[in-house]
DNA sequence: TAGGATACTATAAAAAATGTTAGTATGTCT
DNA sequence: AGACATACTAACATTTTTTATAGTATCCTA
């Protein structure tokens, strides 16, 4: 499933760096374009597959399926499945993934502060 | 300098997601393989470019150099030279550099958190 | 005189992340 | 019958990030 290669100077960097500091752990955990973005929508709540993509106008299905993919691997979102036609499938933060939302609240006013000093 | 081509898709997907979140705009200044981890051992005190490197194993020193630069570019860092032979570099986070300590401190909490749930 | 310490830079290659395009299944609406 | 909506996946291409290796200049010490 993944991709990576578990041989690689860089995978063993990784790992040696999250072993050693959890907030390294983390920011891996959170890296990635789109999820902390895919976060901040799933604060205000659970959100469908199509209404995350038009939340996020520019991302393509691939990448909305693959950062969802690894936030739920990650037990970040919660995913359920409503049968039907069409389907529907609802994502929602966990109770560890919503502990997430004071930290990206903090983030966000420390960047709108810095790109004022950028000024 | 920047070898990044601003106009790629990346590109424009990576501008307009930190026009609009902040917190997309902070995570992509704080991304990066060792940004994080570098602020971490700064937020102690200043320290020069060979205690760094000691303090990252295994980085290279391209890399020390390259995201050194980058979080200067972005004055989340400071940096100042003292002549003489051998020379002496300090790096030193910056007022809104230091402000992200307390972030970097809930990201290491989440973190550690994290992991439990993951067993 | 050879080697070390410091703080880097240059070039190239490998790996990882992201983007492009096309396709799947199923039932409703027109 | 044909288009549409949903929630995806597969194969491939491109871009970005990271690593590998080697080299620079200066002065001090052995």
């Amino acid at each position: 499933m993944s991709k990576i290669k578990e041989t690689s100077t860089n995978f063993a960097n990784k790992q040696a760096l999250a072993d050693h500091c959890s907030e390294v752990y983390a920011s891996i955990i959170l890296g990635g374009q789109w999820s902390i973005a895919i976060c901040s929508w799933l604060a205000n709540g659970k959100l469908r597959y199509c209404e995350l993509k038009k939340s996020l106008p520019n991302i393509t299905e691939r990448m909305l399926s693959l950062q969802l993919r690894k936030l739920e691997d990650h037990k970040i979102i919660s995913r359920s499945v409503f049968a039907g036609v069409p389907p529907r499938v609802e994502y929602e933060l966990t109770a560890i993934g919503y502990e997430l939302v004071p930290i990206i609240k903090m983030l966000e006013s420390w960047g709108e502060k810095h790109k004022k000093c950028m000024d």
